[in-house]
DNA sequence: AAGTTAGTTCCGTATTTGGTGAACTAAAAA
DNA sequence: TTTTTAGTTCACCAAATACGGAACTAACTT
């Protein structure tokens, strides 16, 4: 029984903890939100199952089902090497942009209810109705778009 | 006691309960999205307290509690009518444009704490921390591109 | 002055969630 | 073949949340 977890700075708590409460306001469960903020604060940027484990000082099944859940809906991947069982968990911040593109592939669905409710509202609601339309064209505005918001994105950059 | 409750097609109950559960998804709590599909939903676009509370068929207190949530939030507004006690609550469609612009605003706050966060890395993780770094350029610049994307969007619309 | 209306606030409870520990599994190591 | 490693799954519990009911309030009406 050997001790895994990570010694970080109180700054670095500090700062899991912020941004855990920040993710937590978005939508996950505090111990996926603590992992994910681990996972970027922490010096090692791909930690074991374990090292999240104690440094975070969670148990082993909520360990296991938060990184389930963050692999299922890809906040987080693994690498494994050669001669060593153990996965190595990282957040997905290398490929934010990939990240980026899936979310407002994602939004089709948004934009399909919106319309379902569109199709079945009385005509009379005529400014409401046609800001609800421009509200679904600019969805897939925006998911043409994207590809071409990074590109600018990056000529700009330099 | 009067009976305020709208009568609402099948079609109209089953996109309030399938939006609902969308906006669960996303964060609101069942009563505050409930309401808020029914004001998408609904003929009229813009509903009293009882209305929603027998429509819905939830609590005083409930609807009450979900309601100033809402208002808080800027999720809905509403309106007087002269001679009548009355509030009639909308949702904010019809000002979409001003609440994204407002979310891209609220950005600013992630922005800097990935500044934050980036500022007590090591250097050795290069590549991790430019991503890091882009996501951080990147907020900067969907925040300024956001008036010029929806005048963009505007112009294509026609 | 006594209702009535349009909510709000408070308290209790039912439900949901988030998490634990223990038992289990599958693969690798000894 | 037994033990160790690296997790997973399950049954249960504690805490948090969402909601209902009842009492309350403030403004208007009669």
């Amino acid at each position: 029984m050997s001790e895994n977890g990570l010694s970080l700075t109180k700054a670095q708590i500090q700062l899991v903890e912020e941004y855990a409460v920040l993710l937590e306001h978005s939508n996950l469960q505090p111990a996926p939100a603590k992992i994910l903020a681990l996972l970027l604060v922490s010096d090692d940027t791909d930690l074991t199952f374990d090292q999240i484990r104690e440094t975070l000082r969670i148990s082993k099944s909520a360990t296991s089902q938060a990184i389930s859940y963050l692999l299922d809906k890809k906040k987080i991947e693994y690498k494994t090497k050669i001669g060593d069982r153990k996965r190595y968990f990282s957040t997905r911040v290398m490929s934010w942009q990939e990240e980026l593109l899936e979310t407002l592939s994602g939004l089709s669905a948004l934009r399909d209810l919106y319309k379902k409710i569109l199709d079945q509202r009385p005509a009379k609601t005529k400014e409401f109705n046609r800001n609800l339309k421009d509200m679904t064209a600019f969805i897939d505005f925006i998911s043409k778009q994207g590809p071409t918001l990074l590109k600018t994105f990056e000529a700009q950059k330099k």
